[in-house]
DNA sequence: CCAAGCTTGTCAATCGGTTGCCAATAGCGA
DNA sequence: TCGCTATTGGCAACCGATTGACAAGCTTGG
């Protein structure tokens, strides 16, 4: 309380052992220094050009002198604009989010945004819960895997921009991917070296996505006279892919497609160690590109899904939303293509190996 | 300007097409329906027990009611307290940090912490402005995988509580896990193969945790009485260890311990490619067990870091110095221990197949 | 029966920036 | 040189919550 009261023991609380944090310059640091006002600071920082010439350099001086930052809390308060961009996921350990993230990050940081990160660890209830703790500090929200219902999604899009990638609610915006040309170039594939039965190791029943994949593999299979059956699986896995070798082998297919890599990995594993050699025995197509999908023997065959781009994509919409209220852009899948990554773990079934 | 200005056209400054957000209730609206004065609000939900329980019950209940969140920005403004932690990596891509993120994550929801990510991008420049710009909006900083120099982490370990994961800088609480347990457990298991030379492929010049892991090994090969030298490589990636195959090859040693997994995959898919195999003609040793190291043929034998671990510890670093002042806790690798997995990439070497 | 001691709740200042409104100023033409 | 308008900059209210200081209400003891 010596003269400036608020100015000497900011910082932190106790003031005892603990290494001395020096505060942060504020506007009105920079008004004192540059001898103005702050709210002039504020005008100059912001609305460059609105002010003279050298008033306003003399405060941009002032304020690189002390290295200042703008608080965000502080200006979140009365404009509530936060600059901060949530992004909810079930699993961060899963692959197919690592993409996602980055495309969110980067497009986030491209534009002066922070991404804020939070799991729902494969729950609903958790994902609700975090969903709406995240509302409260940020400007938008993007669901990427979400096991939220339509109806809880609709509702959190009524407090803040909200985009859910992979997924169709609607009257959200939504990210998601064409799935049918990588799905056709695959099913053609496995046309072409004569397969003509195939099954679908679906992923979780609940899984929009997995059923759109289904619905696209089905139709591409009819169209090329291939017989298809869908083959659940515990859990999208590797141990779910291990778990489906069983019901795999003794379905009789010669090539299967699996909701995602993870499954195929599994699957391949599994049938590897019954001594089982692919593609000879099994043709086996994944879905996504993970990292490490193209580690395995023989590297996998897989649709690769522009996981990166929909990330970025997703914050992109946040922030049209916010920018202007022009209609809420609904799900396009424009530039937002699939296609098939050939490697290794396709070829001619047993019996027949001439193609056609 | 009807009745209560600033309570109309709350929400979002435009108001034509967009969707109508409901605005979020504040403690004045619960003071409202409960009868009492907003401080009365704040403090019934803050310091329950300071109050009648009468009243505090009411005003519970109409928090419930209203479905009232806490405003974190408004929370922040008076307290300085964001309850947000800054985690800061250099490439979300990486394996390596995945584990790290969710492991801090998890440790930051568990106590109501949100996680806030950003990505530098391998720049040290990029890091610095990132490592600023986080710093105004969160309580601590995490740098997972910093390639900024000692002088610039202390100094922004001057402004919030910091700290850094497997690095150690004076002054500034680090998270080192001890390598020296797997390390032996890897030298001394080539040993026991009966391999009497080894090579070191080292990670990037200025990481601190390669030139760790590097005495570590040298230390227990010395102890062993084995060769042992370092190679260089040109990334930490893939293809550096791609790169690195005929410098191992021409070395002459029989076994390989990569600085971390990715390297050690490349080396093996290089020599395979060569039609070398392993671990008949080189065994191999890699570091940290990030997701995929399994998926290889043969599976990678590696040592694991507890990287997950890591990243909860950090985040509990944080929290502590926060809490009280302490004195900083200095870099404690107490229960962080490596261990080596053992898998199928290492064996006896070619020429003396007999153990010993 | 009254004063002292606790509770319980209210007032008002504050955190750091933003912004509508108005006064002071500068620039301009006549 | 004067008066008018276009700029420029300052004042003050406000965003939503926190918190120290204090008043009102209650209990309790002398």
């Amino acid at each position: 309380m010596t003269e400036e009261p608020g100015e000497q023991d900011r910082g932190d609380g106790v003031e005892s052992a603990a290494p001395r944090r020096r505060a942060a310059p504020t506007i009105y640091d920079i008004a004192h220094l540059a001898g103005v006002n702050p709210s002039s600071v504020s005008r100059a920082l912001n609305q460059p050009g609105r002010m003279s010439a050298k008033t306003e350099s003399r405060i941009h001086d002032a304020a690189r002198r002390l290295n200042y930052r703008v608080n965000p809390m502080a200006r979140a308060l009365p404009t509530g604009r936060t600059n901060m961009i949530g992004l909810v996921i079930a699993d961060i350990t899963n692959p197919v989010v690592f993409s996602i993230v980055r495309g969110a990050e980067r497009a986030a940081a491209e534009r002066d945004y922070t991404l804020v990160l939070a799991e729902s660890e494969e729950s609903s209830d958790r994902e609700l819960k975090v969903a709406e703790r995240l509302l409260q500090s940020v400007d938008g929200l993007i669901l990427a895997t979400s096991r939220l219902d339509d109806s809880a999604v609709t509702r959190l899009a009524e407090a803040k921009p909200l985009v859910v990638v992979n997924r169709v609610v609607d009257n959200v915006p939504g990210v998601v991917a064409d799935v049918s040309r990588g799905i056709t170039e695959a099913v053609d594939l496995l046309a072409l070296f004569g397969h003509r039965s195939v099954a679908y190791l679906s992923g979780p029943e609940r899984s929009w996505i997995s059923h759109a994949r289904w619905r696209s593999i089905k139709e591409r299979c009819d169209w090329s006279r291939m017989e298809v059956t869908a083959l659940p699986t515990a859990s999208p896995t590797v141990e779910g892919g291990r778990g489906a070798a069983a019901a795999v082998r003794s379905s009789g297919c010669t090539a299967v497609i699996a909701y995602n890599d993870l499954i195929a990995i599994g699957l391949m594993r599994e049938l590897g160690m019954a001594g089982l050699q692919i593609p000879r025995d099994l043709s086996v197509v994944g879905f996504d590109d993970i990292f490490g999908s193209d580690f395995t023997v023989p590297p996998l065959t897989t649709i690769q899904m522009p996981l990166q781009r929909q990330g970025a994509r997703a914050v992109e919409l946040i922030l049209d939303a916010l920018k202007e209220d022009s209609a809420p852009r609904q799900s396009e899948s424009g530039d937002l293509l699939t296609h098939l990554v050939v490697r290794g773990s396709v070829g001619p079934p047993r019996s027949r190996s001439a193609p056609h």
